[in-house]
Parts: C-alpha cells; sequence; structure tokens
DNA sequence: GAACAATAGTTGTTTCAACAATCATTGTCA
DNA sequence: TGACAATGATTGTTGAAACAACTATTGTTC
C-alpha cells in the first residue's frame, strides 16, 4: 500500500513553504529580470557559469555547471549565439570537443543583469530573513542538496549543480 | 549602478542552498513519479488541486490553485482529458464556464501517485530535517512566501498558489 | 592495426508552454 | 433594449524542451 512513512502534518507544511516560496521568488526574478535586462533567467544562468570559468567552457562542462538539461543546452548556446553573447571555438586537442566561449558583449549583458538578480534576492528572498534564519536554512538545505546529490566527500568529486545564481 | 544592497556572503549561500536544493529534490520526486506512476508532476499537481476542491472545479479556479500559467491550463487539461483522468462538463448557470472534472479514473491514479510522492518528500526532504529544521525553515520561507504574494492580511483575501503538491 | 566501444556534440522530430487573438456569454448603463 | 465593456475559456501560432538518432573523434583490445 506504499505507506507514507513518517510525513508529520509539521514537515509536509515546511516542504509546501520550501515549494510555495520557490516558485514565488524565483518567478519574480525571472520577471524583473525579463522586464528590466531583456534577458531569461536561463540565459543568466549560462553567463555566469562561464564568467565564473574564466569566460570559456567545454561544453559538456558548461552542461554540468547550469540547472538544465544537456540536452537543450546545445539549442540554447545557438540562440545565444545568434544574439552574439557567446561564440562557439573548436577545441585544437581534443576535436570531438567544443567550447563556448563569453564574447565582450555576453560579459556587458552579464554585468547589466547582476545588479537586477542581486537586487532581486535581496527584495524578495534575504531581506526577509534574520542572520539566525540565514544559518538555519543555509545548513538544513546543504544538508539536503547533500544527501540528493551524493556530494562533498569523494575526493576531487565535484558532482552536479554547482554555482546556480552565483553572482560575480 | 544599481548597488547591491546588502546582500552578505552568507546570505547569498542561503539562497544557494535554497535554489540547488529545489532544483535536487524536485527532479527527484519527478523522476520517481514519471518512473514509477508513469505521471508527470503538472498532472499530479491538477490532480491533487481537484481533488481538494471534492472533484470539479472551473478552469479559472483551478488555474488558480495549480503553479502552472492559466494559458497552459486548458491544453493540459486537453490531454489530461484524453487519457481519462478528468472531463469537461459546462456550466449550467453561467454558460461561459467550463468545470474540469476528476474521473474515477483520475482519483485513482491520484492515489496510486500519491503514496510515491509522499514517500519522495520524505526521503528526499524532510527526512534529513530535524524539528527544529523543520520549524525554522517553514517560519523564515513562510514569511518569505506571504511579503511575495501579499497574503494574509486582506480579509477573504487568498491571492495566488494554494496548495501545490498538497498530498490529501 | 583493425574493429569496436565510448565520448562529444549536433540535428530531427515530437511534445509542450507562452502569448495573442478569438468566440461566446454576461453585466451595465444610457 | 441595444450598445459596449468585461469575463471565461478555447484556439492558432510561435518558441523552446525532451528524446532519440546521427556524425565525428578518441580510446581500447585482441
Amino acid at each position: 500500500m506504499t505507506a507514507a512513512p513518517r510525513v508529520t502534518p509539521e514537515r509536509l507544511d515546511a516542504w509546501r513553504a520550501f515549494v510555495r516560496a520557490h516558485a514565488a521568488v524565483v518567478g519574480a526574478l525571472e520577471s524583473e529580470l525579463e522586464a528590466e535586462r531583456d534577458l531569461p533567467l536561463p540565459w543568466y544562468d549560462v553567463l555566469v557559469s562561464l564568467s565564473d570559468a574564466g569566460g570559456r567552457l567545454r561544453m559538456q562542462d558548461l552542461a554540468d555547471r547550469v540547472l538544465f538539461s544537456r540536452s537543450g543546452l546545445t539549442r540554447l548556446v545557438d540562440r545565444m549565439a545568434a544574439a552574439g553573447l557567446v561564440t562557439r571555438e573548436r577545441c585544437e586537442d581534443d576535436r570531438r570537443g567544443t567550447f563556448a566561449v563569453l564574447t565582450r558583449a555576453g560579459a556587458d549583458r552579464l554585468r547589466e543583469a547582476a545588479g537586477v538578480h542581486l537586487r532581486g534576492i535581496h527584495d524578495h528572498f534575504t531581506r526577509h530573513l534574520s542572520d539566525a534564519d540565514v544559518r538555519a536554512v543555509t545548513d538544513a538545505l546543504d544538508r539536503v542538496l547533500h544527501a540528493e546529490t551524493g556530494a562533498g566527500l569523494e575526493p576531487g568529486g565535484e558532482r552536479r549543480h554547482r554555482g546556480y545564481p552565483a553572482v560575480q
């Protein structure tokens, strides 16, 4: 009968608060970024990942650093290349590979957008959290995340999902 | 220069933990639900909303209770109707209106799926939280949510997003 | 060193979501 | 009561995601 194990009402409330807050906040950030900088959140995500990595990344590595599926990445980079925010470069030493490379225009676009995004994180999220909340939420959700991704312990083992809306 | 106001590194870490944990956990729930019950999460969401409302809801009201956009709802209900999980019924007193009605098959499907979903919430989320974590996370994220939706204070004012993965 | 498996990435196809336009009905007010 | 705005829902069109095939290159093994 697939019994539901020990999810008390309080714990279900925590889950509900989690998913509903996420939907509300990410929705607000997405709207603001699109309204004020005309930049979809997935594009921002790619720009941040490239910038963090020093401006160039093999498609494979980019896929590891971004929340979106590897299968969608090729087309996403297509569109961003058409918009001039990235270019592709062949990898010389392994000719199967391709680099996605941040262009000057892409870096500019990121710089413009980062302020809006960061302000949004403050306005819609961190603003409502005390220092104690910040510690509690970070600890708890890090534990959830690490259990999920099996991350942390294997030496040399960055696993999945690096820096979603890492800024700078 | 759209200065980034008072988002300390600790607070940014909280944000990162939040979005990364969400992506990981929802991804896991979605995979399990699809693998074990062959049911997309948005379908589950509609089934739950209908069931909570007693089995029938006008499209408008359904749209209010679901995380997904009103524009996509018509087609989503189309597909679910083709699969036999819901039917449409004309509203007699207001002939502009249409009801989406949970079928027996839809209710069965929901019952099967709820166990998997609830077990997933336990396995991937609440399992890793102490009682203190549960209180802290619920409080903090409720505050975020209510600030975002402007909820709570206006009398009679349920605003948006009711019960995302409410179970039962 | 030739055959075969594995890896990197793109392309084709189908499905789905977002948005605007549309149709039908209801409410209002001159 | 007849014109007009507002509302509820569907449909058409367009853009993007999911998944599977495909091409090219590299690594491996007998």
